[in-house]
DNA sequence: CTACTATATGGACCGTTGGTCAAGTTGTCT
DNA sequence: AGACAACTTGACCAACGGTCCATATAGTAG
């Protein structure tokens, strides 16, 4: 399964130009404002080249996650500790749980759209597995619950943990700043779940990647 | 409680066609694609009047939610303990998680459908606490943790947990009957939450209103 | 440079949806 | 009965996501 035909570079060049207005329309007006036809004109091509790249409004809010995501990724599957391979689960899911709000709360916008794009999708419902990212997340916290108390039902708490991202109330708790409430709370949860181990109740959240937006 | 001649019969008794064909609607056809012509075709009244009674479809869905959670509303305000007022909090809370559970279980299709409605709206984006059900919900759960344990961030956790019902992959748990999974979930975190004072793992969800499904 | 082709492009076009409205209908009150 | 406000209705509108295909272009072989 080598590589196949590459993408012409006009093509790529206009890739780019799509993603990076869509990100910037993103920053700028409430999410479902956004239309695609507002992203193709704000990246300078036309409606159909989007789709013709990204397949649909979701494909394209999609491919923008993964590119915002992926540096997470690879730091929680070949980083350093606490983030990457190495640390007791505990330890390693309170950074994950950190860096992943840190992460969340400087692309509300982005989530919000993809969530708002996969319902309003004519096609069959897209299971939120159907997005990578999530489901690269929700494996890894998914395992690290299941290794730290074999006795939950891992699989659910980590739907329950990081869904909270796709929580209306909370994603406007990012929107104003307030990331760190929900960084406390999560923490919060984690702790009183994973018992006594790493118990400090409430407190630092020193040592994560990626600052506050 | 005389009630003002502020609705004319015949609306009255259109309101309740609505609804009720909404509801039958619901139940046999995914959410996003029960449209509003559809619901009014199905009560065999005009397009126009389904608007003019709820404003929107956003409107619909919440006086079909306001309905179906009248029941639990008057249990937690008013019922007998432990969903009632007498209980210790961390028993309301409990038992209100399970009944929750058990009555989005038998409304996930509404509730997925008044997501999506709030979503599409082309107006401002309306935030969650418009929804009264859900800002009862959250008043309730949020003041019981604030006296169970006065140092963590009530309305936040309050939000984690109700907002579960919010969460796709959940939702699709509750659709395949699995509604079991969740309640044990939520009652695990509240437990560990709450620390130790009630810990009953599992069990009965007595004293609701309403069946399961 | 030319010819050729796979790929990319763009915008008119489509179907559907939530929502509006002016004109006609009907309950209700006196 | 008469009057009036509440109610009903379906044609109509704007906007959106998505499709299509005639046209243009990058890449390449000769």
């Amino acid at each position: 399964m080598g590589e196949q035909r590459r993408e012409r570079a006009d093509a790529a060049r206009n890739r780019r130009a799509i993603l990076e207005a869509a990100e910037e329309l993103l920053r700028r007006h409430r999410p479902d404002e956004v239309s695609v036809e507002q992203v193709a004109a704000a990246a300078g091509v036309g409606k159909g080249t989007v789709f013709h790249r990204f397949g649909s409004r979701a494909g394209l809010m999609l491919a923008l996650m993964e590119e915002r995501a992926q540096e997470l990724s690879e730091a929680i599957a070949a980083g350093p500790p606490p983030l990457g391979p190495g640390a007791p689960p505990h330890e390693r899911i309170l950074a994950f749980l950190d860096a992943m709000v840190a992460l969340a709360s400087r692309n509300v916008g982005l989530i919000t759209a993809h969530e708002h794009a996969v319902a309003t999708q004519r096609n069959a419902a897209g299971p939120r597995e159907a997005n990578p990212v999530y489901r690269r997340w929700h494996d890894h916290v998914s395992e690290l619950i299941a290794r730290a108390r074999p006795d939950l039902d891992a699989a659910l708490v980590a739907h329950l943990l990081i869904g909270s991202l796709h929580n209306e109330p909370v994603a406007r708790l990012l929107l104003d700043g307030e990331s760190g409430r929900l960084a406390a709370g999560l923490r919060s949860l984690a702790t009183s779940l994973l018992g006594p181990g790493s118990a400090r109740s409430m407190g630092d959240q020193r040592s994560v990647p990626g600052g506050r937006s």
